[in-house]
RNA sequence: UGAGGUGUAGCCAAGCGGUAAGGCAUCGGUCUUUGGCACCGAUAUCCCAGGUUCGAAUCCUGGCACCUCAGCCA
């Protein structure tokens, strides 16, 4: 295994932290912290379960403890061997590290049955015949108390010989369950003899088919927890509803048992976070798969071009508590930002070139101007960018009736190429259809380094590539997935889906690049100056570069605008 | 109409009886060879109503709002 470092992000305190300073006071473990991040392998992990890892091994780390990676692998018809390896990947690459911690619950089956037949022995769990209606039939409403199975009174000896022929594969899925015999009147639902073990005939990606039986949710959970002495089981708030049932069935075994706490999940602006709905996202190709770099997937994140780092700061900063929450998107692209600015190097590209000639450069004349790779960090050193004759500047960069508060390229106005000349646009060439295609420009040899030795100043600095040395390649705009902030806002009877983004992705696929990129390789990141943090994404080849814009930078200009297209 | 939770700024979130941290966003400004970064400044009386107290976001009482639960999913 990797030797990753888990602790090294901003951390504060929270109520859970503060309950595990509290119990090591009061040496309620006996000084031990062991918590435990406990996915079941049924989808790819998301930004929201990212939250449950920073909190689940950087407790651990701060408080030298443990955390165990544990599958909760107890339903065979969801779950998959590719789902196992992506979890492990993710939780890798987000820097945490389980050691020799890494457990299935699948491997406690064999315990679990012993449990359960012990329960029976005790009268506490019984075989239940009722048809899965039935169940629902008796289990009464959420105002009204349940009805009491007639299995309910079965005794010890039959329940003991009908739980070992289910065991056995005697009876068909759905047949028959083992049941918790605890309150059918209780205002918990879930304290109505909650099933323990259902009937099912299938293949399970790791005990094969040893088993046909095969455990509930709260029935495993807990004794998962008590096995591998957890301290902290650390969960969402839908299940503070069976905190109660949790704590029975430990309290009726009468071993080990660790204290459950409820934390609210992650909610994003602009995205949805249940496996369902990714996996209605992925299946119906509304994306091009898990890690498609708008999914808030941790495979789709790392994808786009976000860095462990910012994650786990981004998972530092929103906190942790009970309320229920959505957190601003924007505070994920922040993260990114911050850390992107100290660690990418600058390098200029030209998402929709318009062509510029200089007419007062010479033809054939080829400089090599150095250029800063990162002014955050001079460490970073610098390189040489070609200039010459022609070059692209981006589109949005002239304008031929600019606004007032436009400082770029216009008409007869001046402004300086980045690490190059100040140039002056003098004539604007254009289609028959009335597009611009050409600025011709003249520059003044004068300002090299990008100062006029008369001391004048431009307002605005512009990128630009050398047209005769950019190299091709293809960029992916990303925008969020969804049109509303939040996607379940739709009209009467409407569909989350229909507030999917049409414009979510936008494919450049002839920008020009800076001669230095070439060479680079998937997953190295860079800053488009001015333009946003790019990556390059997996498709790419030695024949075409591929890049995934992982976030733009601010850009006080475009708010300039949109403040001024709504008056 | 049952049970369990939660309500502090546009969004997160500290606060634990002594007079409302911080971050994001937003708006001003400084700086600037990235309209980036950095820096400075602005922005709340704490769901409501009573009560206790010298003093309440914090304690008490009563409301209100929102979330979760009726899978042989987790």
């Amino acid at each position: 295994m990797e030797n990753i470092s888990a602790a090294n992000s901003r951390t504060s305190s929270d109520f859970i932290r503060d309950i595990i300073t509290k119990d090591l006071k009061t040496d309620k473990w006996g000084g031990r912290v062991a918590t435990r991040f406990p996915p079941e392998p049924n989808g790819y992990l998301h930004i929201g379960h990212a939250k449950s890892i920073c909190l689940n091994f950087g407790v651990a780390a701060e408080f030298n403890g443990v955390c165990h990676l544990r599958f909760d692998d107890t339903n065979p018809v969801k779950e998959e061997t590719e789902y196992i390896e992506s979890i492990e990947e993710d939780v890798r690459w987000l820097g945490f590290d389980w050691g020799r911690h890494l457990y299935f619950a699948s491997d406690y089956f064999g315990q679990m049955y012993e449990w359960a037949v012990q329960l029976v022995k005790d009268g506490k769990a019984y075989v239940c015949d009722l048809t899965p209606d039935e169940i629902r039939e008796y289990r009464g409403t959420l105002t009204e108390p349940g009805k009491e199975s007639p299995y309910r009174n079965r005794s010890i000896e039959e329940n003991l010989d009908l739980f070992t022929r289910m065991r056995a594969g005697e009876f068909p899925d759905g047949s028959r369950t083992l049941r918790a015999k605890i309150d059918m009147t209780s205002p918990n639902l879930n304290m109505r003899d909650p099933i323990m073990y259902r009937i099912l005939h299938a293949a399970h990606p790791h005990t094969g088919d040893m088993w046909c039986i095969y455990p509930m949710y709260d029935w495993a959970h807990g004794l998962e927890d008590s096995i591998e002495k957890i301290t902290h089981s650390i969960c969402t708030l839908e299940f503070e509803d069976h905190r109660p049932l949790y704590d029975w069935f430990l309290d009726a075994l009468g071993v080990y048992h660790p204290q459950q706490i409820e934390f609210a999940r992650l909610n994003l602006t602009y995205t949805v976070m249940s496996k369902r709905r990714l996996l209605e996202l992925v299946r119906e190709k509304l994306v091009r798969g898990w890690d498609d770099p708008r999914m808030p997937t941790v495979s789709g994140l790392r994808r786009r071009g976000y860095t462990p780092e910012s994650i786990r700061n981004f998972c530092a900063a929103i906190g942790v508590a009970k309320a229920d929450s959505t957190v601003d998107v924007s505070m994920l692209e922040h993260s990114v930002r911050e850390d992107l600015n100290k660690i990418a190097r600058r390098v200029m590209a030209v998402l929709r070139p318009i062509r510029v000639v200089i007419e007062n450069y010479p033809e054939d004349k080829t400089e090599e101007l150095e250029a800063v790779n990162n002014p955050e960090d001079p460490g970073a050193g610098t390189r040489k960018v070609p200039f010459s004759k022609v070059l692209y500047i981006e589109q949005e960069d002239f304008i031929e009736n600019p606004p007032k508060d436009f400082f770029r390229l216009a008409p007869g106005r001046e402004v300086r190429l980045r690490y190059a000349y100040f140039i002056k646009c003098n004539d604007v060439i254009k289609d028959d259809n009335g597009n611009v295609i050409e600025l011709r420009c003249t520059y003044d040899p004068e300002t090299l380094g990008g100062k006029a030795p008369d001391g004048r100043k431009v307002k605005a600095t512009i990128h630009w590539l050398s047209a005769a040395h950019a190299i091709e390649g293809e960029v992916r705009l990303y925008d969020y997935l969804f049109t509303k902030e939040n996607p379940d806002d739709v009209v009467e009877g409407g569909d989350w889906k229909s507030n999917l983004n049409p414009g979510s992705l936008e494919v450049l696929s002839s920008a020009r690049l800076e001669p230095s990129l070439a060479g680079a390789k998937p997953g190295d990141r860079f800053q488009f100056e001015r333009l946003g943090y790019f990556c390059v994404d997996k498709d790419s080849s030695d024949e075409k570069l591929v890049f995934n814009r992982t976030v733009t930078l601010r850009d006080t200009w475009a708010r300039i605008q949109k403040a001024a297209c709504k008056k």
